[in-house]
DNA sequence: TATTTTTTTATCGATGTCGTCCATTATTTC
DNA sequence: GAAATAATGGACGACATCGATAAAAAAATA
């Protein structure tokens, strides 16, 4: 993961689409090294993936929250396969607080988003904020940063 | 926004670096016409971008947080900047609840953590969860679902 | 409701660009 | 200085794009 590696990233990150001869003119390169540079990143998954960003509103999704909730050892891994299953669920953190789990979930509306909170009831006591606005991001970690003792 | 155009984002979900070839195919249709229809999805800003992940540990940033804090309404244009222009920042909620924002956070230690949630001291009271693991996401929303009344 | 007109959206084939492979050369690394 | 790793350049094949055309859908008129 040298400086090439992360011009590369953060291109990929910029525009995933982006081709490599394009890539490879920004990173100073020809696009067969970038093939290759970008084959060893996906190889040691550095690189996960690539993922179209999508307006949620657009899709009907109005509503954007965080549910958290408090849910015991014993029924975590049961927990884990029902957030799996529920497509709604963005993301679903173990956290460290009062409440042990902090879940990103989007439905169309507050009624769906309350029935969901119900189901959610049988684990434990819930909490819930509605996102009002996302004035920043969700955005990509800054890949060119200098950081030390990496992996 | 029909079926096909359904099938196409999710295509892009999965593979943002799929060809338009390739996503022919799964659409059944010609490359040019899924070519029109995805300039089409963005330039109506359904698809905002393409944007490869990346897998934060291997980049250096050990410790993904929530950071609640309570902004007052007058400080919050100032707060946006600061937030906008921190790039540990993955994203910046307002939120209902006790805590008028909810920040999600990246950082190679909880010693730099530590560092920027005094940084946030001066905007108001704090509450910092750290991620121990994310079972769940994150992860793409469900285009294909039926969802009445879009946009 | 039927028919025409307009608009939209698709396909096809041609052209140019792009990605990939291979051989060779350069650069590290030990 | 030898071995391994990584980059380049050219050739080939695949792919994206463009223009022309045709089909389908939507709108308008009778």
């Amino acid at each position: 993961m040298d400086d090439i590696d992360k011009k590369i990233v953060k291109e990929l990150q910029n525009n995933a689409r982006a081709s490599l001869k394009n890539i490879a003119e920004t990173a100073y390169l020809s696009s067969p090294a970038v093939s290759a540079r970008i084959e060893k990143l996906e190889r040691e998954k550095i690189i996960t993936g690539y993922h179209a960003a999508v307006d949620s509103r657009k899709l009907g999704y109005h509503i954007t929250a965080f549910v958290s909730l408090d849910v015991s050892s014993a029924d975590k891994i049961r927990f884990y396969e029902d957030m799996e299953s529920i497509p709604n669920v963005l993301e679903c953190n173990c956290v460290t607080g009062e409440y042990s789990m902090l879940v990103k979930v989007a439905f169309p509306s507050t009624m769906e988003l309350d029935l969901f909170i119900g189901q959610l009831q049988k684990y434990g006591k819930t909490s819930t904020q509605i996102v009002f606005s996302t004035p920043v991001g969700p955005r990509d970690m800054d890949v060119m940063a200098e950081i030390g003792e990496k992996e």
